[in-house]
DNA sequence: AACTGTGAAGAGGTTCACAGCA
DNA sequence: TGCTGTGAACCTCTTCACAGTT
């Protein structure tokens, strides 16, 4: 491989994730050109900063008249690799895992759930979008089988260790965690952690300090 | 009011959260006293940006001791305004929203969802976590009766905006938007949003490119 | 001796303004 | 004229190193 490796900052990549949903509907509609103030301005974004996002793809736009719409879709679904479907296993079938499972987002964002699993017997054999609800036991042989690398774990805190512990002995080298701990894992294997109530918390916090801000002007 | 108002940044709030999360678990396991160190790594961050995170609250610990666990839980609590307990509207009972509203941690962390709506005729009547599912228009009168200022949209994205839209003209100020597309809002109103998919694809991209660079170092 | 509080340096990301092309 | 591509300024956040305190 001689490819350049240009490195994509994170921020970007995730920028990248919503530009490649947004091309995704408006090439459905049957668009083809945008700007990159229209595709901004639907992406929740500043133009330039657009702009400068796709420059680590290199230059794809014309000028004076704006981006492709398929093609530019295209581009950023090869550059996130969305192109292969990759194989991921969903520890955790609760309310939250169930969603996740059902979510038909992920099909068309480049996953397929491959392995569906949870400790509670009552769970197990439960058929969720199509797929059985497996025993934690069987989750070895489903890894190897299905070469998974990606892991989204779903369960309660108190046991999300020792999922990721599984996981990663498992042979998974990529994990999300939806449960409130920080979870440690050997070096080679990435963790990313989404806390769902440090995000309303955080929100809270910005509409509390805007309204004090806001007496503190009118008093 | 002359409080100093020290305006903390964002990426210190989310933290901060997540310490009060660690220090509330220290507290109830009978600690009394915890180092930087120590609650840098429960948290999952460094040491030295704990510290600083923790200045934006005055001087808060002993040197050469540490912080007295209990007293320190308490002063992020009420920095982050957990104390009183906000009233939060959610719209969107599928999976997802089932989740949130059954989700305990929500309580402990100074909310309290105090109406569960849905459009679907099928789910109002449902209880989830003792509380109804309510049809879409009693939104306004609740919020109205509850002085709700939080609200939470867990729909699919087609009704996302039009969601959003009432909510604002209830008199929700602060929203947190799980669905996949970028909402606007009348100024004043804060939007936060989170994609679940956007997640695991920026896992799979930065897991990607970590096996690529490895490969080239192979090669 | 241990650990906090913090200035200073560094890295990363965002915004601006404008040059370059169609 | 209109819109992209991009250097440069700006800002925020992170990390380091160490002075200060018990």
């Amino acid at each position: 491989m001689s490819s350049p490796r240009p490195r994509i900052p994170e921020a970007t990549v995730a920028r990248l994730a919503v530009y490649l949903r947004v091309l995704a509907a408006l090439a459905d509609a049957g668009r083809s050109n945008v700007s990159s103030g229209e595709l901004a301005s639907a992406a929740g974004v500043n133009p330039a900063g657009l702009r400068k996002d796709l420059t680590h793809l290199g230059p794809c736009g014309v000028r004076g008249v704006g981006y492709e719409v398929v093609t530019l879709r295209d581009r950023i679904a090869r550059v996130l690799g969305v192109e292969r479907s990759r194989p991921c296993v969903l520890v955790g079938i609760g309310n939250l895992g169930t969603a996740l499972a059902d979510y038909a987002g992920f099909g068309s964002r480049g996953f397929r759930f491959v392995g569906l699993f949870d400790a509670a017997p009552g769970r197990v054999g439960q058929e969720i979008g199509g797929q059985p609800v497996r025993p934690m036991e069987d989750l070895d042989e489903v890894v190897a089988a299905t070469a998974a690398t990606l892991g989204v774990i779903a369960t309660p805190a108190d046991v999300a260790q020792s999922v990721c512990d599984r996981l990663t002995t498992a042979g998974v080298r990529s994990i999300l965690n939806f449960a409130p701990v920080a979870l440690s894992a050997p070096a080679g294997v990435d963790v990313r952690q989404v806390d769902l109530s440090v995000e309303l918390q955080v929100l809270a916090f910005l509409g509390q300090q805007r309204g004090a801000a806001a007496a503190e002007v009118t008093a």
